[in-house]
DNA sequence: CGGAAAGGTCAACAACGTTGACGTATTTTG
DNA sequence: CAAAATACGTCAACGTTGTTGACCTTTCCG
């Protein structure tokens, strides 16, 4: 017994669920901080960050099925693009099979910047749900799927 | 005993935490949605609802914490600021102290108009809390608080 | 061969926020 | 009380980012 009684808010406590939003900006804006300040030393911006992390976790993309992904037209994604081929952190070549297709990978700083900046995303995920317990990382996992469900969850 | 056992994943997982990020993006994604729909129907944006927002929680703030709060110049503010007047969802009225600072208040239009946004939100997160369970509800929280811990929680 | 698909690129726009410079009440201060 | 400081409002010039539209090249396929 003991612990923390906290009142144990009701679940549809309007004060509880007005503090669910509140806290929900904080905790993405304290998530999305630390990547930003690194992509912005670079020059580089969001954009850039999700050309990154979709091509980190499918290699060998093409140009048009990150243009879907990320929902863009080619020429917001062109820029970027080849920003990051400049900056040598991405790789464009024909595809084996089509080409016109021209398919992105990262290169190995390409690999680096992205473990970096996910890393750091992780690190902060990683300590919360330490402090808060296996238990309450469950939970949280629960809510988050519930939440998601009814976005597009691709 | 029973129940999902969904083999528990490690805290730090790789995958669990790169999940949790991409479940945060989707899950803020679903809670914008409808009322991001409800403001643009009005013509209204993000801005309008940030004001709305904090205005119905701090009746009478002035234009300059508001400024100051949402953190953009006066001139990004003023127009916002004004088609929510003209809309009669706001009301600027001078303050009795000192009537160089002119206060904001919701109008009843716009304490209803801001209900019905925060209303379309609470309505998922309660859900969600409702389908994960107390516990769920709880461990959600127990993470957030401290992923939001080191962000400026104002 | 000729049409369709994948990309690239130039150009005109539109939304949104920023900085800079003034102008106007109103309050505070020397 | 005159002068400096505040709180706001507003006109104007930009910069960023993304959009639509048009056009061109390379490549694939029937």
């Amino acid at each position: 017994m003991s612990a923390k009684k906290t009142t144990a808010k009701a679940i549809s406590d309007p004060a509880a669920l007005n503090e669910a939003w509140r806290v929900m900006h904080f905790a993405l804006r304290a998530v999305i901080a630390e990547p930003d300040r690194i992509l912005a030393a670079r020059g580089l911006t969001r954009m850039h960050h999700r050309i990154l992390f979709f091509v980190a976790h499918t290699p060998g993309m093409s140009v048009g099925e990150l243009q879907t992904t990320l929902d863009v037209t080619k020429q917001a994604l062109n820029a970027p693009l080849r920003q990051l081929q400049t900056q040598g952190l991405i790789e464009l070549a024909k595809a084996d099979h089509d080409a016109r297709v021209r398919e992105v990978r990262l290169t190995p700083e390409g690999t680096s910047l992205e473990a970096k900046l996910t890393g750091e995303q992780h690190k902060l995920f990683a300590d919360a749900f330490a402090v808060a317990g296996e238990a309450a990382h469950e939970g949280w996992r629960a809510v988050m799927r519930e939440l998601a469900r009814g976005a597009g969850m691709r």
